[in-house]
DNA sequence: GAGTGGTCTAGACCACGAG
DNA sequence: TCGTGGTCTAGACCACTCA
């Protein structure tokens, strides 16, 4: 059986796929549609929310409900091996990033297996591509192995310089480890990312271990479901060597 | 600015993590909630709906809406190194699976390299923590890989022994490719995992292939985003003389 | 101020589950 | 049959955006 906003979902999936109607535009307003579909504006707002859910389309309050740009989708590439993969897809990429000083508590400092208290430096960042956000990044490393010239806040630069400058100042790194998730976004991410609170994120806690043992990053990443997937490669025949050998 | 819905969610939420309502436990119907917290029936529902999406929160048609059960949290463990980390957690985990005969086609094609048509065994599998499903994997592989006594369907069994049989037949793994990426789950998934489907998923695509460069495994698993996620651990030294040398 | 979505209300009717 | 949740209606009132 099918429900009356599930058809009219489909509906405007359809449209909205083969072009009728075409990324960027804005929607009628609820009241039009509902009426259209003759069906009441609550299940009319429900057909919506499925396609918020898929990505497909935004509502902006006081504004209407817009299709969304076709988002190029951006791959996080797992295990550390950036480079390739992710400056491929990641070219028109720009990056605002926001640099405090603080102090380990909590999580944090868990992962990063130093007491709390432990002066750590936070880079906040925010990944858009044009003028809609792409993903957020809470990237955290111990004060001694950050740029000694910490940018303050408010800094925005494009690229993915950070990385790069962290990655000059720190030893090699003997391990990362990635812990996935799928959830619902925070209210507060959901309008930092400008997405709606029903599309699933992709959660990732990256740390990553030095060879002495020592954690030199914490990584806590939040990439939208519609737009971001996470791609992890593993040659077996090394790892088989390590585990059994 | 806290809705009436947020107020009540939280205010449920505290009422079950602090055990005074207990794991399993009907709560009131919902028009008696409604009433005792002084709100309409929908603006009820989408308080539930809150809880619901954080895995809290079952409901059942006809029945009552139910505390979860504290869900043991499963990790599914990238790269192929599933011993040790998987066996510890789901110890007590009851596998159901379903063995097909079917010919590529559509996306398991692509993923596997082979032509439309290819014969190909299919297990679906259905893993359970007591009642409760747990996660749900799709897994191909070819034909000539897969045990000659292809149990039929329906067939039911206990323990990861599907995962050991193939493992026999195969050659040894080169190269294992996971593509992990959050959504919201299909109407199917959703009732097959009995989870509601505001509730995220992990969904991993896996991807094995052996030293001659040949697919010999693929399969598309779906984790309910409120009891499991996955953890890949990559070791850079061993992954830098690869990529670098 | 006009138009939009956000939240909430009150109640109808249907579908499912259990006795 | 009865109580439950599932879906839908019609409309009130508030908050946000933009001219």
């Amino acid at each position: 059986m099918a429900s009356r906003h599930r058809v009219i979902s489909d509906d405007l999936r359809t449209q909205i796929s083969t072009g009728r109607i075409k990324a960027g535009e804005r929607l009628p307003s609820e009241a039009q549609l509902a009426s259209r579909y003759t069906v009441s504006v609550p299940t009319l707002r429900s057909a919506l929310a499925v396609l918020q859910g898929e990505g497909l389309v935004e509502k902006v309050h006081g504004r209407g409900n817009f299709v969304r740009h076709p988002f190029q989708r951006i791959t996080y590439a797992g295990g550390g091996h950036t480079p390739d993969v992710q400056a491929a897809t990641n070219a028109a990429l720009c990056v605002s990033v926001r640099a405090t000083r603080l102090r380990a508590r909590g999580r944090v400092a868990t992962l990063m297996g130093v007491p709390a208290g432990t002066s750590l430096a936070e880079f906040v960042c925010l990944s858009h591509e044009g003028r809609s956000p792409h993903s957020l990044a809470r990237i955290y490393v111990p004060r001694d192995l950050a740029p000694a010239a910490l940018p303050e806040s408010g800094e925005v630069s494009c690229g993915e310089g950070i990385d790069a400058e962290l990655a000059v100042l720190r030893p090699a790194l003997a391990e990362i480890r990635e812990h996935v998730s799928a959830r619902l976004p925070t209210p507060e991410e959901a309008a930092t990312l400008r997405i709606s609170s029903a599309l699933a994120v992709l959660a990732v806690e990256r740390v990553a271990t030095d060879t002495t043992g020592r954690v030199v990053q914490a990584a806590f990443l939040v990439l939208p479901g519609d737009r971001a997937d996470a791609v992890f490669i593993t040659r077996t025949v090394t790892e088989k060597k390590e585990v059994e050998g």
